[in-house]
DNA sequence: TACTAACTAATAATCATTCTAGTCAAGCAC
DNA sequence: GTGCTTGACTAGAATGATTATTAGTTAGTA
């Protein structure tokens, strides 16, 4: 049924076309609710799934990229000194980076916040995901 | 057990002790589910809601830390345009933060990933919640 | 124009999380 | 010890996000 290359083109639809012309340019993280709420008015009978369904065909085509962890769910860090985070996009393991990066915020964008500390959080593809990525090209073709 | 910031300290339970043994040294990153899973043989009868109201009760210790998102919805992200978080530690409010930094992972600490991307949260205290912790300290003394 | 795979809407099912109610055990005052 | 208070436990219901299913529709192509 799927074409895990994704080379599969992708049809377009008006659903689709008012989705990404809404993605394009945004410079939040929208969820799927978010971009559902959004396009309420022009598409009142739009399906959440359509969304859901855009977003994975979007995500196929390496046009988005899905920023959580496996279906939202919380993770626990048992480790309280403060480190950063990597984290594979694909089968959502995620490790630890101990190194300190020295960031500080402007004055002017820190809108009246007492910045106590930072964690920087990666994303990426791991090795064992961008090998099975080799492997599935090389069968397809 | 550590008591910072005044919180209370949280009384010790068979079932707390071997969930704080099952974080102990776990680089993993569990979920809720992960936790509830690995000690069902031993607690057959605990509640998943056990494991949750526990890691509330570590989190305000500061012993550990919750990774992802907000009410675990998904997010997307339709092009990596540099925007970072500010997030206040006692109200949650989150604002964004439009900077970029060039931040990159020496070799040696990628652990293999082709990373795509990073973030940055920063936290501390947002300016309504530091008058108010003044007001406070005022009105007590 | 006709065909077909891909798409859509609607809705049900699933899953993670939070909430609620009732019970139990520990610590304390009497 | 008895009764009170507090915090923690279990079970299960409620909530909200996501995924799966189904039947009808449409974009893209020959």
């Amino acid at each position: 049924m799927k074409d895990s290359t994704g080379s599969k083109s992708m049809k377009m639809t008006p659903q689709r076309m008012a989705i990404m012309k809404y993605l394009d340019g945004n410079t939040y993280h929208p969820s799927a609710g978010d971009i559902y709420g959004a396009l309420r008015d022009q598409f009142p009978t739009m399906s959440l799934a359509t969304v859901y369904n855009t977003m994975e065909a979007l995500k196929e085509q390496g046009v988005v990229i899905e920023l959580s962890t496996d279906r939202g769910k919380k993770r626990f860090d048992p480790n309280p000194k403060p480190h950063h985070h990597l984290m594979c996009i694909k089968c959502k393991a995620i490790v630890d980076v101990f190194i300190e990066f020295p960031l500080t915020l402007p004055d002017a964008q820190t809108q009246g916040f007492e910045i106590l500390g930072n964690r920087v959080d990666f994303y990426g593809i791991c090795k064992s995901c961008s090998d099975e990525q080799k492997r599935m090209m090389e069968t397809n073709q």
